[in-house]
DNA sequence: AGCGGAAGTGATAGACCTCTTACATCGGGG
DNA sequence: CCCCGATGTAAGAGGTCTATCACTTCCGCT
């Protein structure tokens, strides 16, 4: 553990998890990501050009985690696979911070990166691929998903656990087919 | 217009939402809106102790407006009330960007601001009798609106107009009950 | 008329952020 | 074995933000 890290890019994403799942978007900065791993301010520059591009390997990681843990859902439960991927989206979203507010995340639109242009667009298509290609559906479900995943990190729900939400959010997410 | 504002007090709540409206909450700051109404940075802190001060007040105008719509648009269409009143919600947080994450938002917790609780206080309670108190299809119905408009700030819907999508999201509502 | 307080102003301290630059360190290939 | 490129550092320029302070302006009241 020297001078050199050893896999800090890989690290920078990981810190940018933690950072998010506890302060959210709103409290993000590469500084504090830097800090959090204990390396000078101007060390994420020589793996990312700007915070918007460390950002958007931050989205497509989460896109990618995301997208398999919907998938992992739906296989343990596949008579019931969209509400199963509902209830995964409120885990993975309250357990790291990272939804589609993050993934899909206005402020990328401009960052040319092609690994998070196929992981955003790989995660679209499983997600119709459980929607049958019913849009609306896909909307409403994610609607359902991401609303409880809200309400959850905004502190509505302090007594329940996130199992719990997960659950009603599959259950509501069933009512809409 | 001389040196004297007027009534800047309502027009620092009122930039405050124009703001929020274009740029979201966590582009949000107390100079951006002295900016925008042409007066010193210093001003907007004679009528407000300090920035989540004035949140909380933009926080309970918005409790209070929404409300408003709310009622409106159940009154409107009497024998759909929940669904009629998501969709409100939706085109109001879409008009406004002003949605439970700026109501509810964590980091007005600690702010004390007795209209502020007065007013989500009295948005809670309508929302509840919308519900028949039913707490669990009050959750879920939240969950629907906000994440349709989640969903429509996040840029997901350019080519829908607003009210297309808060009709979707009403029928998501009615689906729930 | 003129005074007192409410509501502006400019300047600024202090914190933090993004990103750059010049320099230091280390590990692996020739 | 040594050098070079990748990866780190320290320092800092330039920006924004929050919040404060002393000062100014103007309205309303006597």
């Amino acid at each position: 553990m020297g001078y050199h890290h050893g896999d800090l890019r890989a690290a920078l994403i990981r810190a940018s998890f933690e950072l998010l799942a506890e302060s959210g978007l709103s409290r993000f900065s590469v500084a504090a990501v830097a800090r959090r791993l204990k390396v000078s301010s101007a060390a994420p520059y020589r793996h990312f050009p700007d915070r918007a591009h460390l950002l958007s390997a931050v989205s497509a990681t989460a896109a990618h985690d995301l997208r398999e843990a919907m998938v992992a859902a739906v296989a343990r439960n596949p008579d019931d696979g969209l509400a199963a991927a509902a209830g995964a989206y409120v885990r993975y979203v309250v357990g790291t911070g990272a939804g589609i507010h993050v993934i899909f995340a206005a402020e990328l639109y401009e960052v040319a990166d092609d690994c998070r242009r196929e992981q955003t667009r790989a995660l679209m298509t499983t997600m119709l691929e459980l929607t049958d290609s019913d849009v609306r559906l896909l909307e409403a479900t994610l609607a359902v998903a991401h609303g409880y995943s809200s309400l959850v990190l905004e502190g509505f729900f302090t007594k329940d656990s996130v199992d719990d939400v997960a659950q009603r959010a599959a259950d509501a997410a069933r009512a809409l087919q």
